[in-house]
DNA sequence: ATGGTGGGTCACCCA
């Protein structure tokens, strides 16, 4: 079973490149964020005319996650516990073929100054919490998505440069960590202990030309889908051209 | 060190 990942920066501005790639690359599930649309005008008929199922969670504008499968997706939720004011569409988890798998959005934080910063942080703790509680009933569990902080020094381009900046500062790899720590696997790091593979390069300042991007997309694992884990990889030929989301897609296969 | 581009929506906010 092959799960992907993908931010990509508007679906209804990506929607020809997006199933570009799935008919090329065959995957299973995609998991979409920054989908930046209401469910209501989604491209969804023309998901469903190459086979697949559908389920989203969007807003006006923003944000935007969605679960897009080959496989019937059942027992949708959407959103994540722990602040009833949170209406932003971040989260969405299902059931697929017996396993749990969700896509999510954190917020990017925008800087270490802005209001922006603590909801980053407050969101890590309250995912923290969520997936305990899959952990602890030990769900097989697959959630992939834009997690917004590169979780060590080989995922960024100036680790020294970039300490203490948004997306690798050390409260937000704290927060990660707190997170996998309980016990889910970073997929592409499992497979490739010492590869650099960036998922990031920032739309300004040429930084694709110049390689400098970060690696904050990932798909992490709870220990039961981790044993079912036989290879994972990204497609770095997405960010070249044009028409382009700033994320690369990442996936991971399950035996 | 700053500013750069692009998406949303329609004056800026976010990344």
């Amino acid at each position: 079973m092959k799960i992907v990942s993908w931010n990509v920066n508007s679906i209804r501005k990506r929607e020809t490149i997006v199933q570009g790639w799935l008919a090329a690359n065959d995957p299973d599930v995609l998991l979409l964020q920054e989908t930046k649309t209401v469910d209501l005008t989604f491209p969804k008929a023309s998901f469903e005319a190459m086979g697949y199922h559908l389920a989203l969670s969007g807003e006006p504008g923003r944000n935007g996650v969605a679960i897009i499968s080959k496989h019937p997706i059942d027992n949708v939720t959407r959103g994540l516990p722990g602040d009833a004011d949170d209406t932003q569409a971040r989260y969405i988890e299902a059931t697929i073929e017996g396993l749990r798998i969700a896509s999510v959005y954190i917020p990017n934080g925008t800087s270490t100054e802005s209001p922006n910063f603590p909801y980053k942080l407050a969101f890590y703790d309250r995912l923290r919490h969520h997936a305990a509680i899959l952990l602890e009933a030990e769900t097989p569990y697959v959630i992939g998505g834009d997690f917004n902080v590169a979780p060590e020094p080989i995922d960024v381009y100036d680790p020294t440069a970039l300490d203490g900046t948004i997306c690798y500062h050390p409260e937000e790899r704290r927060a990660l960590r707190s997170l996998t720590y309980q016990g889910l696997y970073d997929a592409f790091r499992t497979i490739h202990p010492t590869r650099r593979q960036y998922t990031w390069w920032d739309l300004r300042g040429g930084s694709w030309d110049r390689d400098e991007g970060m690696r904050i997309d990932y798909l992490l694992l709870s220990p039961q889908a981790t044993d079912r884990l036989q290879s994972a990889d990204s497609d770095p030929k997405t960010r070249a051209g044009k028409g382009i989301s700033d994320h690369i897609p990442t996936w991971c296969v399950l035996g």
